[in-house]
DNA sequence: CTTGCAGCTGCGAAGAGTTGCAATAAAGCG
DNA sequence: CGCTTTATTGCAACTCTTCGCAGCTGCAAG
């Protein structure tokens, strides 16, 4: 876990951004979470240990951390973003619209679509973390 | 045109919504763009008839024409959400993160990943209106 | 045509996220 | 080490969207 962390630290110098604690302490908490966060959630943890960041330093580091690939970033409905290292275990969200229940997806559920937009369009498709709204089985069996 | 919105009136009415002048004014105005809107440009819109409307008003209008599906709603970037009548030409678009282009797709690119959630899921996947960031051609060949 | 009331609307205030700016400090260099 | 440069931080103000509430109104039933 210790090492994942380095690796991010790393990955981070290697793109020319500067290492500094407050980035070192939002890394660290991403790390240690087992599933998604809010900025809030991270704010929370990172002041358990250096109660003076701010919010918007949070805000900036994650925006950074998405850009480079780091993090993956997607609103799950609600209005409010949920952050999550995009690391060992890249994964979706079908999420239905009427029980508001959540299935996981493997990332090659994508990989044909990523494929046809290469081929047809030239693009590079980066679906790193999407959400999927629509109903589920059960939802359209209770009609 | 005038038809197009009198079936949107309708399909209001057959969902149980009340059909109220601000709803009215809301969907003749959506109705009359080519393409997307914020709900900012709405309330404009709208204000040159009926002064008093309230910005909620128009949110929670647009909540609703997005829960029937008579509106798509997107967040192209830049944090401002854009709302578009689903009609007569379903889309979605590409969104180029280095130079912001965009492109529009047939909804038809979806089919296999709709279809595929659905044999695979059960589930009924309502993408009215996707935008997938990524980075375009011409900015790959640029490095 | 009137009435009742669920469901709208407008308002003000709160939540979530962004931005501009002055002060600070990381990293490279002598 | 200490200096310099330039990216980053913290703060406060701002934008976009949602929410709670009190009063109003569409519409279906009498």
């Amino acid at each position: 876990m210790s090492s994942d962390l380095e690796a991010l630290q790393e990955a981070l110098r290697d793109s020319g951004q500067r290492l500094t604690p407050q980035r070192m302490m939002v890394l660290s908490a991403l790390s240690e979470q087992e599933s998604h966060v809010t900025a809030e959630t991270l704010l929370d943890l990172v002041r358990l240990e250096y109660p003076y960041i701010n919010l918007s330093t949070i805000y900036r580091t994650l925006d950074l951390l998405v850009e480079l690939g780091l993090v993956a970033e997607t609103d799950l409905g609600g209005g409010v973003r949920q952050f999550e290292l995009v690391g060992a275990h890249p994964h979706h969200h079908l999420i239905c619209q009427r029980c508001g229940h959540t299935v996981e997806i493997s990332d090659d559920t994508l990989q044909p679509l990523r494929d046809r937009l290469q081929s047809h369009y030239g693009f590079e498709a980066r679906m790193d973390h999407f959400a999927i709204f629509g109903v589920c089985q059960a939802c359209r069996e209770a009609e």
